[in-house]
DNA sequence: CGTTTACTTGAATGCTCTCAACCAGCGTGG
DNA sequence: CCACGCTGGTTGAGAGCATTCAAGTAAACG
């Protein structure tokens, strides 16, 4: 379906933007491999992360319909997007209400995940956090097919870890030590091993509810 | 057009839940008169406010789509709320593609405002957090005419703001002593007034792009 | 009036931040 | 081959913002 549409194929760098803050694009961005943040920057230069999107997303499908970003989009890594008009966008609402309606669930899933970074980020104490952030990270991942056992490569160092879990980079890294201390953790390079699903999981009070999984696919994570 | 559709009113007592987290609700629910928020429970029994609604709102317009509710919707104060089947809004998706598109678009909105409570709870001190979320409430207050002048009714408490900024209600307490410290807030019993707009904007860094202004509401804003 | 709600204040604790180094690995270029 | 710079991670110390606990005030309410 998706695959029908009329779209431009490119190669962004890591760290170049693909939406600046402040535009009105006409074209939706779906990211085909590689990672995409959104983010936000402050007048004192801090960075607020307030989404990531795996390989299969789309990044930015809400400019079709808001007047101007208020945030910028980047690739985190590589990234292979696929940029899709917004007359296209618009045709599917016409003509495709199918279509028009898995679209839509995607926004809503962000705006989910949205509210669940809240809770994290306001609510919870650093530990919590960040383990809530790397559990998400672990079933998103994994819902794409980019894990391996219990591990993973992270997309993200500990300095953009930071700033997706609003702490700074140094109780970032204590905290890591902290999981990895409680053998909930394993960190060696870009690898990640979460040894103790279950502890984790408990520590963060994960409950991936917010995701919208499939009873299938809530039945494939349970297995850690 | 919204009017058309089959519907039960019904009032809401304050403090009442709307919707329960955990359910899938077969309705969506239109605030028609007073204030809902959308808000999670942890295990040790804070909660966070993940968003507010005002009259008009639809304040879980989202629970069309998705399987599970991840949070609760409660009335904030007594609310006049109309509930829609949500066969209703699948035939509007059917049938209605403009109708749809404004439906879409409200829920993109509210994760714009989600957004920004990340970046304001995130990254911002107390002060300019506290000062931000006045500003996001004076401006969609005004937009539904229930300011007067510089001033308006707050729907919330200082325990409540605290549970929207993620900050504990003694210290709301302190920071509004500060703004009123610095002239910029007043707050009298349940008034509110905001005696120097454009300073509180300024150390609020509030920036309304992300409610998705037209340009004459800008307009509108701009007088304070 | 007694009670409740909302706001206010003080003191002590502590989590997290900032600043400033330092280290290890890695790729590049001399 | 080694020196160099860069990135990413690690560590220590001190400061400060925000929290918790506890108590007190004041208006509102039945």
């Amino acid at each position: 379906m998706i695959r029908a549409l009329p779209s431009t194929e490119r190669v962004v760098a890591a760290g170049r933007d693909i939406v600046a803050q402040g535009t009105s694009p006409h074209v939706s961005t779906l990211v085909l491999d590689g990672f995409a943040i959104r983010y936000n920057l402050l007048a004192q230069g801090t960075r607020m992360i307030s989404a990531i999107h795996v390989p299969g997303d789309f990044c930015d499908l809400h400019s079709f319909l808001l007047r101007k970003m208020d945030h910028s989009v980047a690739a985190l890594t590589e990234c292979h997007i696929c940029q899709v008009p917004h007359e296209a966008l618009a045709q599917i609402v016409e003509r495709h209400p199918g279509l028009t309606r898995l679209l839509w669930t995607s926004t809503v899933v962000d705006a989910g995940i949205h509210r669940q970074w809240m809770v994290r980020m306001g609510r919870r104490a650093a530990l919590a956090n960040l383990a809530h952030f790397i559990c998400e990270l672990f079933v998103r991942l994994k819902l794409v097919g980019m894990t391996t056992g219990n591990g993973f490569m992270t997309p993200l160092n500990q300095a953009q870890m930071a700033d997706a879990t609003a702490m700074s980079a140094v109780h970032v890294n204590r905290t890591v030590q902290e999981l990895r201390r409680r053998g909930l953790l394993g960190w060696e390079g870009r690898h990640i091993t979460l040894p103790d699903w279950e502890g984790l999981v408990e520590l963060a009070e994960f409950d991936p509810t917010y995701l919208n999984l499939t009873e299938e696919q809530v039945r494939a994570m349970s297995l850690g």
